[in-house]
DNA sequence: GAAAAAAATTTACAATGGAAACATAAGGCG
DNA sequence: CGCCTTATGTTTCCATTGTAAATTTTTTTC
């Protein structure tokens, strides 16, 4: 009855509170030193508490890969709208941007072995970042020729090329600047696909 | 003195049967069911039996993977020198048949979580698929425009596009036939690269 | 205010990786 | 041959982890 906004004895929001501490250990000690034990004791809870929000480790990870998309597609919509952006290219600078800047929130987006991809949640939120790359392959076939198929192909290359760029940075296989930028920008590599026609 | 079947108290070759043993548990169970314990017992030894020729689990993971480089670097060897094969199609083919029948083993490869990227049998091995990608990639840049640093430029986007799809056909994010081929080939999307003069 | 539900803790347990001490085989060397 | 050194495996033990069950504490409902 009394929807008391003062804090509550029962720490109140502990499912976004353990997704919170779960993206920052994410970062810190990667998915493989991510424990349960120790993102409950981040929050200072017991170790057997996230049971009553999540199911067991990999619904909590299922649920910051979740929220990792939504980050996702954040991303890309700023740096598309940007008044000086380019339609392909804006989109595509941001989703590289967040998995640089993300690394092992990326990586986990795409573990199906960690994550529960049936998850709805997971799957909403998946499936609005892959419509947005849906868009920019769409823009992208409209820049070359057009085949039958070619928009569903375009696409498929798009998110090859965008996936396997960033994925490979972040492995460390594809050499830095020494400001830790990389050598070639993914601006660089889809110049070489939209067509030869740019300078 | 008695070579019979006889179990012997020392195995002989210990080192390469747990690599054996540990290449069926990886594509049987995954990089996370992996274990120490049970790749022993399947070899039949004790759990710390590999302690004697692995630097512990990240070491034996990384001997794994060192396997799998020289089992690609053959693929593409392969799929590179028969006759009807284009020089720049075929061994990517080759790549990709080896990423999409060793699924969980190609993504051990590029897991720098899980082995250990300084090892000097897995650099040598790794670099060697590394130099045929580069080879391929100088192939594929003759077939198009040439600028100062192009082939670099071109090596990135083919071993993007390559490692992209591939994983993406791993985890199950790209859509497959009912035969389980996926929907496009590699080379569909290299030929969208190549440049629009293939027919 | 009492009952019910929700949230969190305590306790317990099995699996795992790893360290240390010990055991066994193999090969070298007198 | 017989002893000794070393490489190779085993046993034993421990800390960490995820999870389940029983219990306690707080919140909500009636």
């Amino acid at each position: 009855m009394q929807k008391n906004i003062r804090k509550k004895y029962h720490h109140g929001d502990l499912r976004r509170a353990l997704i919170d501490a779960g993206l920052v250990e994410l970062e810190d000690q990667g998915v493989e030193g991510l424990s349960m034990r120790g993102i409950a004791a981040r929050v200072g809870v017991s170790h057997t508490a996230p049971k009553n929000h999540f199911d067991g480790l990999r619904g909590l990870l299922t649920a910051i890969a979740a929220r990792g998309f939504e980050m996702l597609s954040e991303e890309m919509h700023a740096t598309g709208t940007t008044s000086a952006a380019d339609p392909v290219l804006g989109p595509g600078e941001g989703y590289i941007r967040f998995a640089l800047q993300n690394p092992e929130l990326y990586k986990l987006m795409f573990s199906r072995a960690r994550t529960d991809a049936e998850d709805p949640d997971l799957k909403e939120a998946a499936e609005r970042s892959y419509g947005m790359l849906r868009q920019i392959a769409s823009r992208l076939d409209g820049q070359t020729a057009s085949a039958p198929d070619a928009s569903r192909r375009t696409e498929w290359m798009l998110w090859s090329l965008v996936h396997g760029y960033a994925m490979l940075l972040i492995e460390g296989e594809l050499d830095r600047q020494d400001d830790g930028s990389p050598i070639f920008s993914i601006q660089d590599l889809l110049r070489d696909v939209t067509g030869p026609k740019t300078p």
